[in-house]
DNA sequence: AAACAGGCCTAAA
DNA sequence: TTTAGGCCTGTT
C-alpha cells in the first residue's frame, strides 16, 4: 500500500487554502459520500475534477475533488478549504486513508468459508471498491442516526442542516448542551416528529455523562459499548451499531437494516455468519449496502 | 390515496 | 422472549 503524499499545496482565485494529494489507493470519493454515511455532504459541480462534495465536518467546511485521470499509484484527490498541514492533522484520519483497504477487501474474501457466500460477497466488493469508513464525529453521528430511522435520507440532510442553522456555531454541528437549551418543543418544531424526544435524551444523557462518550470510545468489549448507548431512548440495535461504525471506529459492527435484511436473505445461504467477517464485519457491510442498493437503483 | 422511508417503543401473548 | 401496532412528516 503506498501512504497518500501531498504534491501540492496553494491557494485558489477566490483565496480559499488546497491541498493536493496523489496515492490514494482504492479511494473513491463518489462512493465514499454516496453511500450514505454521512449527512452533511453534498455533489458539486467544479470544473476539472470528476466528482466533488462539498459539506461540513469538525466544524470546518470542505471540498473533496477527485482529480481527472487516472494514476498508476492511486486516486488523485484535491481538498478545497484545508491546507497540507490540516490535511495530515484532520482529512488523512478522516478519511481512513492511512487504512490499507487492498488488505481488508482481502481479508474480508478470505474469512467466508462458504463458496456461494464468497462470491456473492466478491461482487459486493468488487461494486462498492473504494468506500472508505469515515471517522466522524460520534456526537453528531449519534444524533444523525436516531433521525434516520423510519426516514428517509432528504428529510434526515434537512433536518440535520436545520438543526446546524438552528442550534450549532458557525455552521458547525451543534452541542449536547445547545440541544438541551433548545428543548424538545424547540426540536420538534423542526419537524423532527417523534424523534424529538429522543434528540433531547440523548442530548440530556451525553451532557450529564450518563452516556459518556470518552468511555464509549475506549471500551474495547463491543456489546458493552453497545450496552452504554442503547440507554438512550430511541437507540436500539441498528441505530447503535451505525453510531459505533461510523462515529466511533469500532469496525466490527454490523448494522443490519432493510436493506442488508433482503440482501442476506435473497443472495446468502442461511448459514452465512457475518461474525465470521470480525474486525471488518462494518466494511463488508457497507459493500453489501451499496450493492443492494446499486442493484435496486439500477441506473448508477 | 395509501403506502413507505436506512427503527424503536410499548403493550400483550 | 417474541410479536403486532403505532409513530411525525414528506414524497410518490
Amino acid at each position: 500500500m503506498i501512504k497518500p503524499y501531498i504534491i501540492e499545496e496553494g491557494a485558489t482565485e477566490n483565496g480559499e487554502s488546497y491541498v493536493k494529494v496523489g496515492g490514494c489507493t482504492n479511494f473513491s470519493v463518489m462512493k465514499t459520500f454516496d453511500c450514505g454515511q454521512a449527512f452533511r455532504f453534498d455533489p458539486v459541480e467544479i470544473e476539472g475534477y470528476s466528482v466533488a462534495f462539498s459539506g461540513i465536518a469538525f466544524g470546518r467546511h470542505v471540498t473533496f475533488c477527485e482529480n481527472e485521470g487516472t494514476f498508476d499509484d492511486g486516486t488523485q484527490i484535491t481538498v478545497i478549504g484545508s491546507d497540507a498541514r490540516e490535511f495530515d492533522s484532520i482529512w488523512r484520519h478522516y478519511l481512513a486513508l492511512d487504512v490499507d483497504y487492498d488488505e481488508i477487501d482481502r481479508a474480508i474474501l478470505e474469512s467466508i468459508p462458504n463458496p456461494q457466500d464468497r462470491e456473492e460477497m466478491r461482487k459486493a466488493v468488487e461494486c462498492g471498491a473504494g468506500i472508505r469508513i469515515l471517522r466522524q464525529d460520534s456526537f453528531e453521528c449519534l444524533i444523525s442516526f436516531i433521525i434516520s430511522q423510519n426516514n428517509n435520507i432528504p428529510r434526515i440532510k434537512k433536518i440535520i442542516s436545520a438543526l446546524c442553522e438552528k442550534y450549532g456555531t458557525g455552521g458547525s454541528f451543534p452541542t449536547a448542551e445547545a440541544l438541551v437549551k433548545a428543548g424538545v418543543e424547540e426540536i420538534f418544531a423542526l419537524r423532527t416528529g417523534f424523534r424529538a424526544g429522543y434528540i433531547y435524551d440523548a442530548a440530556v444523557k451525553v451532557l450529564s455523562g450518563e452516556v459518556d462518550l470518552a468511555k464509549i470510545n475506549a471500551c474495547e468489549d463491543y456489546d458493552r459499548a453497545t450496552e452504554m448507548l442503547c440507554k438512550i431512548k430511541g437507540v436500539g440495535p441498528k441505530v447503535s451499531a451505525c453510531v459505533l461504525l461510523f462515529g466511533f471506529g469500532k469496525t466490527e459492527a454490523f448494522p443490519i437494516d432493510v436493506w442488508m435484511r433482503r440482501s442476506l436473505e435473497r443472495h446468502f445461504t442461511p448459514e452465512f455468519d457475518p461474525a465470521v467477517l470480525g474486525k471488518n464485519a462494518g466494511i463488508a457491510q457497507q459493500y453489501l449496502f451499496y450493492y443492494e442498493r446499486w442493484m435496486q437503483g439500477g441506473d448508477k
